[in-house]
DNA sequence: TTTGCATTGTTGTCCAGACAAATTGGGAGA
DNA sequence: TCTCCCAATTTGTCTGGACAACAATGCAAA
């Protein structure tokens, strides 16, 4: 005869748990570590697990509640408790409340927006906003100054799709960021922004509105605001002189729930 | 007489959401929103707003659990439901399942480590990771190659608090990020990470060994890795050739999960 | 064979009640 | 006045039951 030693897995509250579905739920965890329930299988049901633990619905309810949290199993009406991981997600994230905390910038800045004009696109600048080349676009251009209006802190284009030009007739005196003006007037809602960061020396025909020399480092940030469908709604190109700006992320570690 | 027009915020399930605590987490969602709870405050307890939509308490408590997972209360036994937003936590979220997607170049990489010291922090490194100049630091350097180990991607110098020093003295032979290397021997797990970008020019003393010419466009990242009290467990700093490598971050909206 | 339907199993929603545990506030005693 | 303790309030845990909504399965009909 064997004794089985039992060896917790590592961060799961075992039997020390002072609630049943605590410890319920630590038994799970440790099941389907242990790959006793696969990832894809099945967990059993409720009414099987109320028997096991001779316990009611709502005490088994709230430990498979923990292990949706997990993000260790997935529940469906009708189907039943189907196992998607076999360890705890631990997610790194880097949450914003708004779009504005993505462009660091938005905030307290002032767009002083110097030209407005359809345009169609070269074949150097529609790579970067992902469109095709010779496709035309709404550029708004000008320079982004800090609160004071005193120091210009980047050169901006935006190139924003063709069919919300009609929205930004007056976009020179409007305030606040032009894709929340789209948003706002249109309805559509953005569902994914990337931005690109590279370093490029500052090219000659924005250097002067910096004040910088034409080839000093510079970092370009170029933003892309995408629709439901991944087309996108608008694209800025920004030119920072290197020695004005860095760009800042932190993320946490979320053990949290979302 | 005026006729109130209720205009329900924006993203708000109003009373079309067929479940009963839904609707009572939407009403109570929108005077949150409209101040007429205030963050800092206190919620109608569980009974009164059982009283109020004649529900039981189970259906109120899971209202209110929903609010909790929006980030908007905070309960606690006996006290009660404290208000401490009064909009849900995140709308866009960059999450990542793993730390080494923060650093993007992580994955399919080899550090070649070239050097590895006890150092004295310069006055002019010591800022660049937050920490006290003069201070001791164990400096890992070194350039980090593409997969085929044929081409340099950039300079690398990872500094490590100095009780970590005796867990990486082997640390040349090993494989995989040199956070995850202490994460698992010193059982201390990295709570948040910041990651700072700034374009300069490349440094003569790195610039041969990535073969590029000094004072060329370069971007340098910093990532600081901290354990739960906001101490330093470890900073690197990058140097990378600005024609090789661009730095790209995506956001989605994030109405749940990663 | 394929389509449609009914049956059964499973989770979602909701109720009423009970006791435990934590917090809060006020009153009694030093 | 200050401290300690008790009692009221409030949320946490848990039971048992009921019906609804959805999914899967197998059977019957086309």
């Amino acid at each position: 005869m064997t004794i089985q030693t039992k060896t917790p897995v590592a961060g799961i509250a075992g039997s020390d748990d002072p609630t049943l579905y605590g410890r319920i739920a630590g038994d799970l965890r440790q099941e389907i570590a242990e790959g006793k329930h696969a990832v894809g299988g099945r967990l059993p049901t409720e009414a099987a697990l109320c028997e096991r633990y001779g316990a009611s619905r709502y005490t088994v309810r709230e430990a498979l509640r923990e292990l949706i949290d997990l993000g260790l199993i997935e529940r469906r009406q009708g189907a039943g408790s189907k196992v998607i991981a076999d360890k705890p997600r631990t997610s790194y994230i880097n949450s914003m409340r708004t779009l504005s905390e993505f462009s660091q910038y938005a905030q307290d800045t002032f767009f002083d927006i110097r030209d407005v004009t359809m345009v169609r696109l070269s074949e150097e600048i529609a790579p970067m906003i992902s469109a095709p080349p010779r496709s035309m676009w709404l550029r708004i251009s000008g320079i982004r100054l800090n609160a004071e209006r005193n120091d210009a802190i980047c050169h901006t284009a935006v190139h924003v799709h063709t069919r919300f030009a009609p929205l930004l007739e007056d976009v020179k005196g409007s305030k606040g960021p032009i894709y929340a003006i789209i948003e706002e007037r249109s309805g559509e809602v953005i569902a994914e922004a990337t931005q690109e960061i590279t370093a490029k020396p500052m090219p000659a025909w924005c250097a002067p509105e910096l004040g910088v020399k034409p080839g000093s480092p510079a970092m370009c940030f170029v933003r892309r605001y995408l629709d439901e469908s991944g087309g996108i709604m608008l694209a800025s190109i920004n030119w920072h002189p290197a020695e004005r700006s860095s760009y800042v992320t932190t993320i946490r570690r979320g053990d949290w729930h979302p």
